[in-house]
DNA sequence: ACCTGAACACCGTTCAAGT
DNA sequence: ACCTGAACACCGTTCAAGT
């Protein structure tokens, strides 16, 4: 009675963390309760290590989420796909209504995109996401454009991506009233898409010529 | 020397406190010094009352800020200007170009949409909003689109701005190396006119219909 | 009806150890 | 070199009062 119950694990290896399982627990933790529910005691909880552990790999928990941010978003740019060989513009929609369905379906990127968006500018490009990128934006040298406007336009569509993206996020509740000035605030698939066709749209005249 | 210094002032008087009052002194703070140090004790020491008097006017502290972005909203919305009467194409990328930069000038909004941006979806349009709203919707009438077709352009050129003002904050920092694809990741005014633009002319492909 | 402090269960971070 | 608990200065929220 007089000892405290010794019910958990004691003192972890010592060469046995690494900034990589840190990462992968708070993936696993973002993914199944949000971002908002990571904190660095539950962390330490699911890692059965001290909370203090963790300072020996990352200098803050803003540097731990700049991180994590990293890791996903390589994860996204290496599932990318590689475009076909339609039509150049019809391929263009195709490839990033693909980036698009991954980001949504990622929850991770959707949860630090929607709350540590900061952490997402951070991260810089890979090489091999550069690699992916580049893929998309041959598609548009294909059009005849110069490589200054071939580069903004692609420009242009991610930037759209990425913002709608970070839109859709906490979009999913119901209208509280009726008043919705014909649904101008709905957001979902069949919106990005119109407006990614736009873009598209425009690029295609500004290749031809009518911009 | 028994007795605790009396420097803080007493207690407030009885009707003194308001919804309105905590709002503008949670927007001091957030313009100040970001949405981040708003706390509930920073709030309740500007207000000069206790913290657990806020919690008459509001549920919780994401019900402030909720709050805070629905009066926030509305200002931007009021400050919404009026098309122009040159030609549709250039007074609606005009009219967004002037709803970007608005976004940009006010502090608040910015740290809301980044910070919170479930507070931004969650708020609904007024009255007033929907009639400047209107405005620009009939520039688009004016090319000659169908009501929906019209709808759907303006509520992409409306997504477009929302999620790159969403996409702006925090992405001020110099790119840490060099490696950077053509600048894709740049992000600024430059940029947003551009797809902007792009947008437009997507449009106008589609009133002349091309698309 | 409206304002308040005490108390609670949490945070992130620093520091001075342990091994 | 790597892991740790104690301690600190903060949070948001509940509750049982005061007036």
């Amino acid at each position: 009675m007089t000892e405290a119950a010794p019910t958990t694990r004691r003192r972890r290896a010592r060469g046995s963390l690494s900034r990589e399982e840190i990462l992968a627990a708070a993936r696993e933790i973002v993914e199944r309760d949000g971002l908002r529910q990571l904190s660095l005691p539950t962390l330490a909880k699911q890692l059965h290590s001290g909370v203090t552990s963790i300072y020996w790999y990352f200098d803050s928990k803003d540097a731990l989420v700049d991180a994590l941010a990293h890791v996903v978003l390589q994860d996204v740019h290496q599932q990318l796909p590689a475009p076909g060989d339609g039509r150049w513009d019809a391929e263009l929609v195709d490839y990033f209504v693909a980036f698009h369905d991954l980001l949504e379906t990622l929850p991770a990127y959707r949860e630090i995109v929607a709350f540590a968006p900061g952490s997402i500018a951070h991260s810089t490009l890979t090489r091999g996401a550069q690699r992916r990128l580049e893929a998309g934006l041959s598609l548009l040298r294909s059009a005849g454009l110069s490589e200054a406007d071939a580069a903004a336009g692609f420009g242009a569509c991610l930037n759209f991506t990425r913002g709608f993206v970070a839109l859709e996020h906490g979009a999913a509740l119901p209208t509280r009233d009726g008043s919705d000035l014909a649904g101008l605030n709905e957001i979902g698939e069949e919106q990005y898409r119109h407006g990614l066709t736009l873009i598209v749209a425009g690029i295609k005249a500004q290749a031809e010529g009518r911009l």
